[in-house]
DNA sequence: TACGTATATGACAACCCTGTCATATGCCGA
DNA sequence: TCGGCATATGACAGGGTTGTCATATACGTA
């Protein structure tokens, strides 16, 4: 958490440090982040920053935060109704990510440089987090006993098709810009999820 | 390429730099590998270790070769007949892998290292090398023609989850060393694969 | 033995990084 | 105006890294 001192400062100073952390955990992974770098681009003198945080995962646990409240106010939680199966309120579901990530990048790439960080620190952060795969496994679940989804198939495993799938088309986003040939590719993986590939 | 120097040296030396080269490459990605710590695991000078390699890049292209070298001594080619279909085709590959794993694990965690390494340098590095999924997929368009597999399906998606899920799996082995519970799972992925998992 | 070549060495400069701390400046109320 | 508290600063020590280079030692041959 950051000092009384961070937060007794002017809002655009503040936005100042939160958008140099940003771009920095944007381009670097936690681990290799330089505070040497944020405050420069910040504009703050190195002491001033151990004024206002602890270090660097104090800061980083800060940007989390203040990305989590902009998400939450910003994506409408997607309602799923019974009537409406798991597949569907998957796709719904990638498309307020994909949504997310155009708007804002530099977030959708400080979540994905967090996927390739094996340092203790964000090992610890990521298994605290419950993720959003966790509703969809519920989807998973609810479908099976509705009896749209085969009850023999590993939950966990379709989640983890699902999931890094998923890290993989965040990846082709960021490399190039272009997001509209990417929703066929996710259909693709649906109709391959739900009717498999081998001729029987 | 090392120089002459270094092949001139005698075999235990030789030997005694390679290792310590191997060690560091698989315990922390060549990006953050260290010269130092290898000059001091092998007990040599690090004047001596230019004298040997122009930099880290040789060494690690030098460590490569080396594998690669016991690779294909070792492993036996796993051949593909007609009547084995891309499933068990798939399935061989990955038997094949975790048996080197077991056997050579820090070879194995270089190359896994390697995945996880944005450097410039292994950038190139991997591009270089024709990978073993362009062979799976040839495979894939065979089953296709072959009428075992859907001819509708998009043959790049299934390397991408496969590819994907693979990353996924070698994720999970660095962080717990554990590669037991690894085959049940490809199998179940496999499984999904082959015939989705709804209900039709 | 003596000399030239091959090999080994670690100090060195240069460049990163982190966290601290004595000092300086700003601000506000008495 | 003056004191006291809040805030800002960058030099500093200590750790890491790399690549070079003058020097020292070993080796082999004449």
């Amino acid at each position: 958490m950051p000092t009384k001192t961070f937060f007794n400062l002017s809002e655009p100073k503040r936005k100042r440090i939160f958008s140099a952390a940003v771009e920095e955990f944007a381009s670097r992974r936690f681990s290799e982040a330089s505070i040497n770098q944020i405050v420069k681009e910040a504009g703050i003198s190195r002491g001033s920053f151990y004024q206002y945080f602890t270090g660097k995962e104090d800061l980083y646990l800060y940007v989390l935060t203040e990305i989590g409240k902009e998400k939450i106010s910003a994506a409408v939680p997607h309602q799923v109704s019974d009537n409406e199966d798991f597949f569907t309120a998957y796709l719904a579901m990638i498309k307020d990510i994909l949504a997310w990530a155009r708007e804002r990048p530099l977030y959708t790439k400080i979540w994905m440089l967090m996927e390739f960080d094996d340092s203790e620190f964000i090992a610890k952060l990521t298994a605290q987090f419950p993720n959003a795969w966790g509703r969809l496994r519920e989807l998973i679940e609810r479908d099976k006993k509705l009896g749209r989804i085969r009850p023999d198939v590993n939950s966990d495993m379709v989640i983890q098709i699902l999931y890094n799938l998923n890290l993989h088309f965040q990846k082709a986003i960021i490399r190039r810009g272009n997001l509209d040939d990417l929703l066929p590719q996710v259909e693709e993986l649906v109709k391959i999820l739900r009717g498999g590939i081998a001729i029987v």
